[in-house]
RNA sequence: GGUUCCGUGGCCGAGUGGCUAGGCAGUGGUCUGCAAAACCACGUACAGCGGUUCGAAUCCGCUCGGAACCUCCA
């Protein structure tokens, strides 16, 4: 399929033309959230960068089988010795289920990415739902030698496979270094070498998610999710793997291990990794506790907040960056993009009342290529924003009647714009309040302005303004124009 | 300590050898009965010091400052 789209590629550290494996067709994983906490600005990130790929690959007129998982079994807590479940933790705290915890998560996740005007990918593959195919890969690489049993949990071999293999060609480390930095760790006495991963885990007597297998009752290693699932449903190989840049090591290192010995071959094609989001110039996380769950975002509910932020200017926050590069929290950087979200909604409003006009005063076609342009460039959304505000620019111009588009021009100019604005980066009008429902109210608001019309006329400015200034205070926003007033309720 | 990355005007944030994104804020103006909105004009910024080059924010070196990963993390 033909296309000029760039991508940089974590495994080589370049930006590489993108093809895909299979002609017209694109698989593509990312690591979803792990379901034991409420989903933060951080989570935000990865779903609307995968969003804009997924919307833009589409357009480009491929296939694609988006794969985003849900973790909810298999990572251990950070200091804890025991190696209990950070979802049994949070369970026995909150005396429930764990499966009910993740519900109450998953749901909400969802819920706040429904909000994000994130698309849901094709298939949202569970942890929990894949032990007997996480099993799988376990025996695999037991068969290939990579993977040694020590007291009912398994380890794979990471010194062996970098004998063979490169273990770090995604992370850049070294295995040496590695070796000789790592720290010790507690229970570390059945793992032969301080960088072995757990493929499986035995669980401890208290461990209350469990299955069978013939090592031990336990719960597949740290990586193994991700490795089952793309497999299971991508293939062998495929075409690109994102997340967050925080999962590069040793996630996604371990994951390539994974592949590599139980398939035979490399796993990915492309590596995607988003940057964090920084607050005070520090990764935004769990760790730090410094993180803002979207539902404080959407309510202005805590202390850090000024005020309430929309779903759409949170999105266009992050779309105001590169996903490579690291995006700063602050509340003056939040209400800019508000005001920018807002100016190119606005504009797009204006440009449905635009005319066509006898002449064109601009090229339509060399302002979508710019913004083709944009989105080739390994997704720069922020390049392809600033083109949009160009388009506004233009939009204004030819609602003030110094410029115009021919009608075949304006036709495809909407379209253009419409379809960056909409479709490619998922933005949404907040603000529309033509939908259905509201009828009375419009004819009301109209007719009170009709009124505020007829004063003008007749330059009773008291009446006018008294309108208008009740209006504003009920939440209206009246402007003014050459044949009458617009409005719309904040 | 190791590995990697970054430091751009008041703020956010692109660019990455010559053609000086964009948004927000600010100032002046146009329009308007006033206001809002819109439009027009205005800011020569690239951490510091050297070097390469006809030319560097962009390449190289050093210094300073910051971050991420090395441990669960988006």
């Amino acid at each position: 399929m033909d296309n000029n789209l760039v991508i940089y590629n974590s495994l080589t550290r370049k930006k590489e033309q993108f093809t895909s494996i299979i002609p017209g067709h694109v698989g593509m994983y990312v690591c979803g959230p792990t379901v034991y906490g409420d989903p933060h600005l951080g989570h935000a990130r990865p779903a609307i960068t995968f969003d804009i790929l997924y919307r833009y690959l589409n357009h480009l007129g491929y296939k694609v089988r988006y794969v985003r998982n849900i973790t909810d079994v298999g990572h251990l807590e950070a200091d804890s010795d025991d190696g209990e479940d950070k979802i049994e933790k949070k369970a026995r705290l909150e005396k429930l289920e764990p499966m009910e915890v993740v519900q109450y998560y998953t749901d909400r996740y969802h819920n706040f990415m429904d909000k994000l005007n994130v698309k849901k990918p094709s298939i949202e593959p569970r942890a929990s739902g894949h032990i007997i195919e996480q099993l799988q890969i376990v025996d695999k690489i037991m068969e290939a030698g990579y993977a040694y049993e020590s007291e009912g949990s398994v380890y794979f071999d990471v010194v062996k496979y970098n004998e063979k293999y490169n273990y770090g060609e995604l992370s850049g480390r070294v295995l040496d270094d590695l070796l000789n930095t790592t720290r010790e760790l507690d229970g570390q006495t059945e793992k032969r070498h301080s960088v072995d991963f757990a493929l499986w885990k035995k669980a401890s007597p208290e461990h209350i998610m469990r299955w069978p297998s013939k090592y031990s009752e336990g719960f597949p290693g740290w990586h193994l999710e991700c490795s089952a699932m793309s497999t299971k449903y991508l293939g062998e190989q495929f075409d690109i793997h994102g997340g967050g840049m925080d999962l590069l090591f040793p996630h996604h290192e371990c994951e390539i291990a994974q592949s590599t010995v139980a398939n035979g071959k490399k796993p990915v094609r492309y590596w995607m990794h988003n940057n964090m989001i920084t607050i005070n110039g520090q990764k935004m996380g769990k760790s730090l506790g410094n993180f803002i769950t979207l539902e404080e975002f959407f309510t202005g509910s805590h202390k850090l907040l000024d005020r309430a932020y929309s779903p759409m200017t949170i999105r266009f926050f992050i779309l105001q960056a590169h996903y490579r590069s690291t995006v700063d929290f602050s509340n003056e950087a939040l209400q800019a993009a508000e005001k920018g979200y807002r100016r190119l909604m606005d504009g797009l409003k204006t440009l449905e009342k635009v005319k066509p006009g006898k002449e064109s005063g601009f090229n339509v076609d060399e302002w979508s290529n710019k913004c083709y342009e944009a989105m080739n460039d390994d997704l720069n959304s922020p390049v392809l924003i600033a083109h949009l505000f160009e388009g506004v620019k233009h939009i204004n111009n030819m609602a003030a009647g110094k410029s115009s588009l021919n009608e075949e021009d304006l036709e495809k100019f909407r379209k253009s714009i419409e379809m960056f604005s909409y479709d490619i980066l998922g933005l949404i009008d907040e603000e529309d309040t033509s939908g259905a429902g509201n009828t009375v109210l419009n004819e009301v608001v109209d007719l009170l302005l009709k009124l505020r019309l007829e004063a003008k006329a007749n330059k009773d400015w008291a009446t006018a303004d008294q309108i208008r200034d009740e209006l504003q205070k009920l939440g209206f926003v009246i402007k003014d124009t050459k044949d009458g007033s617009e409005w719309e309720l904040k």
